[in-house]
DNA sequence: TAGATTGTTAATCGATTAACAATC
DNA sequence: TAGATTGTTAATCGATTAACAATC
């Protein structure tokens, strides 16, 4: 069973459209959609799946089956007809095209509630991010331990975005406090913002800030309800 | 100044095209736009934000200024050329088109690190969201309160959303237990399911499961930042 | 073989955007 | 008035989907 096996490269079999090729960037879309693939592989794998069809991807992704095979063959042939897609080689596959595979550290910022569940959570390691760094400014939290971090003051900040490589910081702090603390990210060279305040942050165009927004979803999925 | 002030209808101005109109469903990107602006515009208005133009809404969506000025178009004219849209009056036109204008009840599962996390932030409140019940399967947690809010055992689940007309159903829990309470609110008729468990939910076709994951938003910004 | 599912085409549909007159 | 920003058009681009031969 060669195919499976062998190391694959981005650029296998000849692409044929706009979305695809080496050097090419992914458009919005597709690289939205692969993320969310992996996902949802990386859970399936857990479980103990093997082999996945595009059906299956397409009832927890809610994308369309046809599409999800598009996706797939304009970086080559993933599939087995008849069998559907092998879910390790297809995670690996995805990796090298969202050029993921390797280690991501993480600066995660506020040691309450939901700082605590982040930093406890399997999410983010599933996808190879690691809080490496836990800070807060509440005196009687530094010095504790969250797992196998350790909570320190955001002083040190600059030291260990330089000393631990890393390229996100994660705002779990309430939303009077995310602003300044953008301000030190951006300026300690930090080009990833998550953040889980309320704030509408300001940032120079080189920074990206993505905002989650559970409210946003949830009216979303009940206007679908309601009509 | 009547623009501003005139009690606003759905069906304003004769809508042009086809994502328009008073019986009419959005499409999805219309709606998951729209849930966007009502984010943005409602922490505008908390910072005291009287006026907003589609360029500084742009800024903080990264949405197109035109797109925003379309999306809004085709249900009237809401703002005033050369001032911007009126915050206020935006939001509640908005909050018609959504028809989420209501309270709308919830059920919190899980009274750990996230559930406490998520029972005391604003984001759902803001929303109009109201956590009306929080569940929890440990006993020592049973009977605690959680903000204004007592945990209770699962076995009421069932007369509280019948009393308590709650519509959607909230997952803090850990992966393995998250099936489970998914089949007990399928059973109790709850249609929404905030999913914040890495479970792959297996529910009928007409409940709607949104899955939470931050770090597929993070593979995705990553990999922009990448190339 | 028979059944299942991929890979791919071709056609459609909706999203996106530049541009600019209208007008506050 | 001069500057700013909306509302709207028209053109383009990419996403979506049905359908089906290829093949495991």
């Amino acid at each position: 069973m060669t195919t499976g096996e062998r190391v694959p490269t981005a650029v296998d079999s000849a692409p044929r459209d706009g979305a695809v090729g080496s050097g090419q960037r992914l458009s919005l879309g597709v690289a939205a959609r692969l993320s969310r693939y992996l996902q949802v592989l990386t859970q399936a794998k857990k479980m103990g799946k093997e082999t996945i069809s595009s059906r299956e991807l397409s009832d927890y992704t809610h994308v369309n089956p046809t599409q999800i095979r598009r996706d797939f063959s304009g970086f080559g042939k993933f599939g087995k007809r008849g069998v559907g897609y092998n879910v390790d080689a297809l995670v690996s596959q995805i990796r090298k095209i969202l050029r993921t595979s390797g280690q991501h550290n993480i600066a995660l910022f506020g040691a309450g509630h939901l700082g605590q569940a982040i930093a406890s959570s399997d999410i983010f390691a599933d996808h190879g991010f690691r809080v490496v760094a836990i800070f807060d400014t509440d005196k009687r939290k530094i010095g504790q331990k969250v797992g196998a971090t350790t909570v320190r003051h955001s002083s040190e900040l600059r030291s260990m975005v330089e000393f631990e490589d890393i390229v996100v910081g994660v705002l779990a702090v309430p939303t009077v406090a995310a602003q300044s603390i953008a301000d030190d990210l951006v300026e300690a060279g930090v080009k990833i913002i998550f953040n889980y305040s309320e704030a509408l942050l300001q940032v120079p165009p080189e920074v990206t800030v993505h905002t989650s927004s559970p409210a946003v979803d949830l009216l979303y999925a009940l206007y679908f309800y309601l009509t």
